[in-house]
DNA sequence: TATGAATGAGACTTCATTCAT
DNA sequence: AATGAATGAAGTCTCATTCAT
């Protein structure tokens, strides 16, 4: 019996939590959902079924997790993009936007999945109206800096926009004028 | 020679079809269409399992069914929409639009959360890139007439908004400035 | 209100019964008995599912009268193979039952599939055995008249290869050498 | 790490894979394998349907293990009857194959039933092909060893006749005669 | 006589979750 | 902390049989 340190455990518990979350994130975000099941998640993690439920109390508190962890990311990521010319922020936003499209098309496909499922998973709903209203204010901030007319309705509209496209791009793909649409927002809305 | 007419028979098949379909899309459209059990349907529609599958397949051959109801209704309310004028035309279809989604939210949630299923119902994916390239053509169309800048450019936003309001009225609901953006999108585009 | 005679009554019964019989046989022949639903010989037959409780009380009873019918066309055929030369006699049960074999394979599957269920038709066993012990006798006959030693002995097992050819043939198909295997018990019992 | 050791898990495994494909192969050798479900097995085996489908795909390939496991153990018995003189050995071989009958009658059962349903399990009919022109290849070996006249045809003879006396002890049972049968034959090809 | 809509029991299978070790 | 055997509820689907007409 070696002692393991208070330290130690706590890596050993952080190690294993990211390989499940990597693991769950990538199927879920590939097969959706429901289709994927705890025992695919468990082996693609390379732990065992029992483990999972060592570190979350249910298949619907790992995706719970899973949403949490992705919109940090997110975030940092939108932080990334503020400069100090507006224009320069937005365009730097609808370029992270369709950069992520193509790279990451299926965890569009997830977060729009979860979206549909607000009565069965209330969180994603709290979470979502949250993020979506702070986006459309700071688009809207953006908008209003640039002298763009209309601002609030119009960041309500690019918003919008950005749901609208990546279900599209996801369903029509290869036929969906991806490249075009990003330049005429850019243009449209950036160089106002 | 036979104890009931044809027309007897065709009329309690029918009516048995109606039942089925209506608690369907009912349920589907509420929950989703993992989320709802063959048995659900049934016991909705008050009739048993076994007669479910007198008249469908399969659960994913009454899914498609459903669709094409949607569907076939959606063309002919879409029809209604056209007049000589192509700016009332397109008011016409953004007010079908937006009562749709008030009347209909469910509906909605349905054909989004399928359309999303590329990879397990092939026909969705058909069915709407299809009508998705219609929509666009028709709207540039009415675009040109109206003599608004890049209208192929605007009708692809524009069938990305629909997608897009959609979705988030079906997730923000009450907080969604849905008659706000009813008439700046009529204002926008139709007194251009 | 047409009154029917008794007697076209009776035509109409007996026309029923025989395309029931006659799909039922077919069907069940080629796809054994589990594997053919009603559903599908009331259709191959050209009849309602309701008709056929009419005439049979179940699927086991049809089964039952199919077995009957079946037996007695046999018992028909047997005895257009006697001959005043028993050496003839046997010959000819040797060249019948090789064609029976040849051209309706699917036949001898059925009889020996059933035979197989003893315990779930009992029926099927109580003829199996009856008719079993009328040919070894009768063959013993014959054998006895042509003189072959152990008649007894070598008619139980002329009448156990032919279950076990049948079989075989069954399995094998293609590579079993039927034609040589005709050759030789012919040559071997008749040429004595 | 393991909180069960290897060696305890394979056991655990193997106990419970064991309980199931006795009591699968006594079920369907008695009852068939249509006539016979998950759940019976299941019950019959002391365990839950579900952990039916942890050690087997599917109840088909539940039946494929257990021909596997028959045909090793009917190798096994076979290479015993192996002598150095031919007749000792095809007396064995009579021996072997009417104690077989007398002691486990519903498992040449099966093998019948399962050989009738080449259409069904192509894996049977492979099996089967391949172990019967094996048998017939040896059997015919000793018999031309012995120099008994045309070894080949009636080796062919034989496997069809231990087919067919098969069939038929499972039919008429107590009224066979199974002694003397195989007295007569280890007399007729053993003694030659 | 004849129809076929309707039933309901039961088939195979999946999977989130528990628990002894 | 970690395992994976085991469970049981629930899912989709099939089919012999009944019955109102």
């Amino acid at each position: 019996m070696s002692p393991r340190s208070q330290k130690q455990i706590e890596q050993i518990r952080s190690q294993s939590i990211k390989k499940i979350l990597d693991a769950a994130f990538e199927l879920i975000a590939k097969h959706g959902y429901e289709a994927t099941s705890i025992s695919q998640i468990a082996k693609s993690a390379g732990v065992s079924k029992g483990l999972m439920y060592n570190y979350f109390d249910s298949k619907e508190d790992l995706l719970k997790e899973l949403i949490n962890n992705a919109l940090a990311e997110g975030d940092r990521l939108m932080k990334e993009a503020i400069s100090a010319d507006p224009s320069e922020t937005l365009k730097n936003i609808f370029v992270w936007f369709f950069n992520e499209l193509r790279k990451h098309p299926k965890q569009w496909r997830l977060i729009t999945e979860l979206m549909l499922k607000i009565d069965k998973f209330e969180f994603v709903s709290e979470v979502a109206k949250r993020k979506m209203g702070d986006y459309v204010v700071f688009i809207a901030g953006l908008l209003e800096e640039i002298g763009f007319p209309n601002p609030k309705e119009e960041a309500q509209l690019i918003s919008g926009l950005f749901d609208g496209i990546g279900i599209q791009y996801l369903v029509v793909h290869q036929d969906y004028p991806l490249d075009e649409m990003e330049t005429y927002l850019i243009n449209k809305y950036c160089n106002y």
